[in-house]
RNA sequence: GGCGCGAUAGCAAAGCGGUUAUGCCGCGGCCUGCAAAGCCGUUUAGACCAGUUCGACUCUGGUUCGCGCCUCCA
């Protein structure tokens, strides 16, 4: 029975979906303005995990991620390059998804882009108004009026008190209230603009606020109601606290309630020097950095080796430590290919993986029953033992290549002829001629190549 | 200032009211021509102070320190 902590109920709640078997997920995705960076890397592979998760217990998802292609730093950067907007958007779009490819990341089932739903938006807007939960500002922004939302600030535990006497609250004269956000931006010059009927100086030309398009486009696609909502911790406020004043307040129908969102998911930050990782710090690596140093499949380990609610510190020693350990994984499955047969869930290892991450995805206890798995194949060399750590890890997105190709690499060997030196050396130790065969085995040593004698004969890997 | 989270061995990181977490590093042994890999064994824990309990790293309270949100942020 799969348990999974709800940020709204601030406790793990057994996962009971409204449909049986099927599950509809929404996870808050990119602004595309700029290449993905750890931060956005640990999002994707986290909720990839989950909905993986959630597919390999049987349930049918239909897994919705956002692209934010219409926003203030979008329109800036591509004022600032001389681009269209979606010229800027493509270019990190196709980044993002080359990206994510190379970590490992199944594509979610919908991908939509904000812009394609302007519609939707500005009718959940009208609804909004209609309902007396917005108003049309003297300058023809539309505002959300907070404190006609009985449950704001339930997700984050803030109350509307608190947040005004918070500090940093900005006055805005065209507001009712400091804490109202906006829900339709008026028309700026140079700005992209679109027709709506709210009226107001510039004839209700503008473009949407950030927080409805995530409201519109999963009421779109997964309903007024879904099972999860995913996205980084720091989404929880105001982002989808706002979401859920928008979708609960427009799809209410004469007063009925209507819950938005059953489980509220939220993944911990990546850390630099125990500071978050952000833009506006930055102190943020992307994606294609680390790639440049790293393999793909030691990023994505690296992420899943910490539960996904804790903070994970980035660092090139802890990357080197991922590697380490994934090199151990590969180490044990030399010599068993890839294969395709599927998981014994009767095996007792399999019921524990399945134990633990129906406990909340806990893949940090999953990954130590792999180490166990991959303990016991060093042991046994079973064929069996083999095919279930490569089939367990597989659920993770793990473990699936030949071990040769991740020990040594994909890249071309360089100049050496590594095969042939291996023969030569073999040749040496054959002849007792062993100040030959370690100075080989020195020369490769120093190109970073490791040659392991066994029974079996001399393989090698990169270091 | 308001709200919230955390503190585990050299590093990273989980579970658990009593029984080996796991990975990397270190040490000893086996194996090896020597290595590497692997196997066996092993040293390092639970910020601090109280309390509850037969028993606490695990529960409760306090202290200290760190982090996050309250502004765009994954």
């Amino acid at each position: 029975m799969l348990k999974i902590y709800n940020t709204l109920a601030r406790q793990k709640q057994t996962f009971t979906p409204i449909v049986a078997g099927k599950v509809s997920m929404y996870v808050c995705g990119m602004t595309v303005y700029d290449y993905c960076h750890l931060g956005h890397a640990r999002v994707m592979v986290v909720f990839d995990m989950v909905s993986r998760w959630l597919r390999a217990s049987g349930y049918a998802v239909t897994y919705v991620r956002n692209i934010t292609d219409i926003d203030d730093k979008i329109i800036k950067r591509a004022n600032e390059n001389g681009q269209s907007i979606s010229e800027l958007t493509q270019y990190f779009i196709d980044a993002m998804n080359e990206d994510a490819g190379k970590l490992g990341i199944i594509q979610p089932d919908i991908e939509p882009k904000a812009t394609a739903f302007i519609g939707d938006m500005i009718q959940m807007i009208a609804a909004l108004i209609e309902k007396g939960f917005a108003y049309v500002a003297k300058n023809g922004d539309v505002f959300y009026s907070v404190n006609h939302f009985a449950g704001y600030g339930k997700l984050s535990g803030k109350s509307l008190e608190d947040l005004r006497a918070g500090e940093r609250v900005e006055l805005d004269s065209f507001k009712k209230d400091p804490m109202d956000f906006v829900l339709w931006k008026a028309v700026k010059p140079n700005e992209p603009s679109w027709d709506s009927p709210f009226g107001g100086p510039n004839g209700g030309k503008g473009r949407p606020g950030w927080h409805i398009e995530c409201s519109a486009m999963s009421a779109h696609y997964l309903g007024a109601q879904f099972d999860i909502h995913g996205g980084g911790q720091d989404l929880q406020f105001p982002h989808h606290e706002n979401e859920i004043a928008q979708s609960e307040a427009a799809h209410n129908h004469s007063g009925q309630p209507c819950k938005m969102v059953n489980y509220w998911m939220h993944n911990g930050f990546v850390r630099v020097d125990n500071e978050k990782m952000s833009k506006s710090l930055a102190n943020f690596f992307t994606i294609r950095q680390v790639l440049e140093k790293y393999d793909a499949e030691v990023v994505r380990f690296f992420i899943l080796r910490a539960h996904y609610r804790s903070p994970l510190n980035y660092s090139d020693q802890h990357l080197e430590d991922a590697k380490l350990a994934l090199t151990r994984l590969y180490t044990a499955l030399r010599g068993h290919v890839v294969c395709d047969i599927p998981i014994n869930w009767q095996h007792p290892q399999a019921v524990k993986f399945k134990e633990v991450m129906d406990d909340d995805f806990n893949t940090v206890e999953a990954m130590a029953i792999l180490f166990d798995l991959a303990n016991e194949l060093n042991k046994t060399k079973s064929a069996e033992t083999a095919i279930l750590l490569r089939g367990l890890a597989g659920i993770l997105g793990l473990l699936g290549r030949d071990s040769d190709a991740f020990l040594q690499g994909a890249d071309a060997p360089g100049e050496l002829n590594v095969e042939a030196l291996i023969v030569l050396r073999n040749e040496a130790k054959r002849a007792k001629n062993f100040a030959e065969s370690d100075r080989i085995r020195k020369l490769l040593a120093d190109e970073g190549i490791i040659l392991e004698d066994s029974p079996q004969g001399t393989s090698w890997r990169r270091a």
